[in-house]
DNA sequence: TCTGGGGTCCTAGGACCC
DNA sequence: TCTGGGGTCCTAGGACCC
């Protein structure tokens, strides 16, 4: 409650229905129509306007069931457009770097912070990101304000739900007793880092709020649960002790490719197709980042919805740290497709590689050196599909020049306004 | 008929070694 | 052949997030 001296915050800045705010921005005859985004294939709901939760409208509810009831309704649905809601969120990021020297960027619609300065110099400044992201971006933005990342999580969730805090919740505002009726009305499941299956074990202790979260033994609760209870308990207090892996700088983990076929796939020849084209992916991705990777996972399945469910899933290392398209493609799919049943409606499959360290790190043994002639196939692919698009030129059976008939499917995709010069938003004036 | 696609972190348990 | 404890490393799987 002293507005008066000088303290250490962190900001969460958080489109407010980013997917649908994107798709807003170049068609703003969408603003106040209830409207939807559906995720890949065009399965099932990502992100909802204001006016379709009203509604009544589920988040994560399938399309099928839904597009009848929409028709009458008058409720909008787009496909997702992720190129679209990537090239936003970079310009996103871009701005809110001006705001704070340390940014963690925590995905594509959310940025924590750090600020200093008295509480009301920063609400003045979380006032001034929200003006500059709407007249620079178009986008609408919540910003909640606290010690801890939990607890600005917290309150950027209360900015959006009181209109009267107009986008802005701040924890040094209140007193404590009022932070105290605030956390009662909190469900548990609703912390950060407090899931379905958490949740429900501490419903069963008569632990249903945020503040007898809180008010819990952090130790105890420690040993019950895990370190990740512990510290949710202790960033409700105020405790900063949740760090965001810095992505940039790690450069390590894995990257994955996996999607859903709008038809199933039953034969090894299409499965065949299938892999060397998501390997290829994944391979672009690792290469996008700079890394080399050492080990893979594949999977391919039926569907989850229909019993019985079958699943295949390999994994392996490779000889030596890679980032050559052509042995990841072969390798893969050499594990992969002996073991697949044809026959099978296969509805999914993915690839990912793993234990990714930056290119160059380590100094290859002779022996295992790839073929110089290799490493460069993997850049020019990459080159020509830049420049001819994605899909131009591919590796043995990924270089097919029909789209495949199990491809995504992407029925009411809008513009990617921002990358794409052919699908530019066209502005007249009257 | 039709139900997303990425990731990270933590823990338990087995293998292996001294 | 049996008996022990303690440490590390790896992997699989669970839980969570957007």
């Amino acid at each position: 409650m002293n507005n008066a001296s000088t303290v250490r915050r962190f900001a969460l800045v958080d489109v407010d229905s980013c997917f649908v705010a994107c798709e807003r921005v170049f068609h703003p005859e969408l603003a106040g129509v209830p409207l939807v985004v559906l995720s890949n294939n065009d399965g099932c709901v990502v992100a909802r306007s204001r006016e379709a939760k009203n509604m009544g409208v589920p988040m994560g509810i399938a399309w099928f069931k839904l597009r009848e009831w929409a028709g009458r309704h008058g409720l909008v649905a787009r496909s997702s457009n992720y190129e679209l809601y990537g090239s936003m969120s970079s310009r996103l990021m871009t701005v809110l770097s001006e705001f704070s020297a340390t940014t963690e960027v925590y995905s594509l619609d959310e940025a924590f912070l750090q600020l200093r300065g008295t509480p009301s110099e920063l609400v003045a400044t979380a006032r001034e990101i929200r003006r500059r992201i709407a007249h620079d971006l178009g986008l609408p933005v919540s910003v909640g304000i606290a010690p801890s990342r939990t607890l600005a999580k917290t309150f950027c969730h209360g900015a959006k739900d009181h209109p009267r805090l107009a986008g802005v919740g701040s924890y040094d505002q209140y007193s404590p007793e009022a932070i105290d009726a605030i956390l009662d009305k909190i469900p548990a499941r609703d912390v950060w880092g407090i899931g379905r299956r958490i949740a429900g074990r501490l419903d069963g202790l008569g632990i249903t709020t945020a503040l007898q979260l809180r008010d819990s033994d952090p130790r105890h609760m420690r040993t019950r649960f895990s370190v990740a209870t512990e510290r949710a308990i202790r960033e409700l207090r105020g405790t900063d002790c949740v760090t965001i892996a810095d992505r940039d700088a790690a450069r390590t983990g894995q990257v994955m490719f996996s999607r859903s076929f709008s038809t199933p796939v039953t034969t090894r020849d299409q499965m065949h197709q299938v892999i060397g084209i998501y390997a290829q992916q994944a391979a672009t991705r690792l290469r996008q980042q700079g890394s080399t990777t050492a080990g893979f996972w594949a999977f391919a399945s039926t569907s989850a919805f229909v019993e019985p469910f079958h699943q295949v899933s390999i994994s392996g290392h490779f000889e030596a740290p890679t980032a050559d398209p052509v042995s990841i493609v072969k390798q893969i799919t050499a594990a992969l497709l002996p073991r697949m049943t044809p026959g099978l409606k296969h509805v999914r499959a993915g690839v990912s590689l793993l234990d990714l360290a930056p290119a160059g790190a380590q100094e290859m043994l002779e022996l295992f050196a790839p073929d110089p002639r290799l490493t460069v196939i993997g850049g020019l692919v990459d080159k020509v599909n830049k420049n001819c698009g994605r899909g131009a030129v591919g590796i043995g059976h990924a270089g097919l020049a029909q789209p495949p008939d199990w491809q995504m499917k992407r029925d009411i995709l809008s513009e990617r306004a921002t990358t794409h010069w052919a699908e530019l938003a066209s502005v007249s004036a009257r």
